[in-house]
DNA sequence: GAAAATCCTGGGAGCGCTTCCAGTCTATGG
DNA sequence: CCATAGACTGGAAGCGCTCCCAGGATTTTC
């Protein structure tokens, strides 16, 4: 650290003090075979004394790989994004993409602007292949995601469209297993609420109600939906118990919605589970700290980044892996 | 859309396409002057009709400018990431960085691993530039972003180091005016619930605390220290119960620890506002849905994100920006 | 001991774009 | 009608790295 050099030392340099050409030095840089004790060690000591470090844009240029990965959440921000749903997904993510030596961009693609330069991104090949969350039906964004001839995997699959590459948590089975809990628990009126319909992960919750009621020979009631947030869960919650004041049990499409349904049913002065059960959906911190703790249907969402962003690596290296269901299950806490 | 090319097309291929140089079709692709208007309008053209995209690799090279800025959380995840607070500094971080056209680079930096990668990103000019945040005392990430020649911009001032470019709330003004507005409504026994000791976000908020209390001429009491997750301020609630069972006055440093001071006064029997008033810091979602529901210091978080990264853009831009303190107010609600 | 196989080595041609520069062309002004 | 500033134009030199390839050195094989 005797002198700081201005500029960044290239591997011509490199090359220049350790006495060899350009492509011995390239060769240890990249572990490639062909290149004799000698001058391997002579430049390696080039570069530690230097402090070289490759240029990522030269690389990048020369074997048309980024090291990047995409990862594009398509929700309406704030309101998606804030949900710590998708800081876990990305905590997962980044996780997985690091152990491949890739880093990751973030792309928030809700708007129109943020839209355009996510097809600009693809098409000028910034990134080596991309990640879709949070699409809603007829979402722009789909489209960008089906034309790219970059490597893409979603996750969570996007409604009207079943994509080659996905990861998925058993959405269908947890919300069976979760009515089918309530109904355990001698449940019989049992209501859903429901998250956005133009959302896969909402009508897969809601079919799984659905299956779980009609295979107890009960009917399913209709479900109100809320946009996955704790006061449109409490609206519904309400309207619930104006239209079904027997109600005994409920289902809530996430934990965030359930947190609400609690809030609301203690509002109504109805006891919980004492008069009315509640479920939740996603195993988020909240299901730990409502009053009483929320029981849940628990999905591995660090695991779902992870499994996303190692699927598309997989894909970027070539290989054809296949679709990979999460499994969920019931946590049982106060609630119920 | 007649023939889909397989590789993308170079600009080459546009300038021959237009029958002009290269040198002129780059010219016109960057709006530069000395193009007659036929020819650039043949350029646009045939840029239209390949459907041609610039290579944003070879343009980084070219140029030495990546249009890539990085977002560097520095916290252990995912407990601090999973923070609603960090979500919202993305979304207005990613919205300025997208006015400057800029794409944004997502680095969690809790493990070596991560550290070490992140350095090389930085040394071997892979972005423009980088903003750094949750950053604790003697964090090595610190180093890093200390000794990288790329602008640099910190959203929340580290701590022990006074960076030149930051953008910060106000944190010890609104702790004050979070104790007086308890001292205001006739609390004299005013307690902390203090967030970890070796971040200076804490220890403003304590610092503010302190001010109001000695002003007021009364004597702070020692705070008790949580992480800023919901247990902890619990936790420390129930600790601080037992050592001042005078209490009648709670200032939380972030609303998550406000919660669960709520919970644990309700767990006590105590009631708020009655027995004991409580104010949180944040103003994050939460505070609308506790019950009661939370008195708090509103800051503004995504423009701390936003700021945060508008000034690293002028810093790029060549521009000396100074310094940036974002106001924060109390924002009274039911739990004072 | 000669031929063949194997390993090193550095030159050079890209990757796709920007930008400098020298040369050309046009429109003025005297 | 010629000199001259000024706007065009395209050739060519990079940006920093990878990788193919031909030539030379070194072994191996019979």
């Amino acid at each position: 650290m005797t002198d700081v050099p201005r500029r960044q030392p290239t591997l011509d340099e490199v090359a220049e003090r350790a006495g060899v050409s350009r492509s011995a030095a390239s060769r240890v840089l990249n572990n490639a075979p062909h290149v004799s004790r000698d001058k391997r060690e002579a430049v390696r000591r080039a570069i530690r004394e230097l402090g070289y470090v490759p240029n990522t844009t030269a690389r990048a240029l020369a074997t048309r790989q980024r090291g990047v990965a995409a990862l594009v959440i398509a929700g309406e921000t704030p309101a998606i994004f804030a949900d710590p749903f998708y800081a876990q997904v990305i905590v997962g993510a980044s996780a997985a993409l690091e152990e491949a030596d890739l880093h990751l961009m973030l792309c928030l693609a809700a708007a129109e602007r943020s839209r355009r330069r996510l097809e600009e991104l693809l098409r000028a090949r910034g990134v080596d292949g991309a990640m879709f969350m949070a699409i809603r039906e007829n979402d722009p964004v789909l489209d960008i995601a089906r034309e790219t001839e970059l490597p893409v995997v979603f996750g969570g699959r996007p409604a009207g469209f079943e994509p080659s590459w996905y990861v998925d948590a058993d959405n269908v089975g947890g919300a069976r297993k979760a009515t089918e809990h309530l109904l355990d628990r001698g449940r019989r009126r049992v209501g859903m609420i429901c998250g956005p319909l133009d959302t896969q992960v909402s009508r897969e919750r809601h079919r799984g109600y659905r299956e779980a009621m009609i295979l107890a020979g009960l009917e399913p009631f209709a479900p109100e939906s809320g946009d996955f947030t704790e006061p449109s869960g409490a609206a519904a919650m309400a309207e619930l118990l104006v239209r079904h004041p027997g109600v005994d049990g409920v289902f809530a499409a996430n934990d965030n919605m359930a947190a609400g349904a609690l809030r609301a049913l203690r509002g109504a002065g109805r006891a919980v589970p004492g008069d009315v059960a509640v479920v939740g959906f996603d195993d988020l911190d909240i299901a730990r700290i409502t009053e009483p703790s929320l029981t849940t249907v628990h999905q591995p969402i660090q695991d779902l980044g992870h499994e996303t962003a190692r699927m598309l690596v997989r894909l970027i290296g070539g290989d054809e892996p296949s679709p990979l269901i999460l499994p969920t299950r019931v946590v049982a806490r106060s609630s119920t």
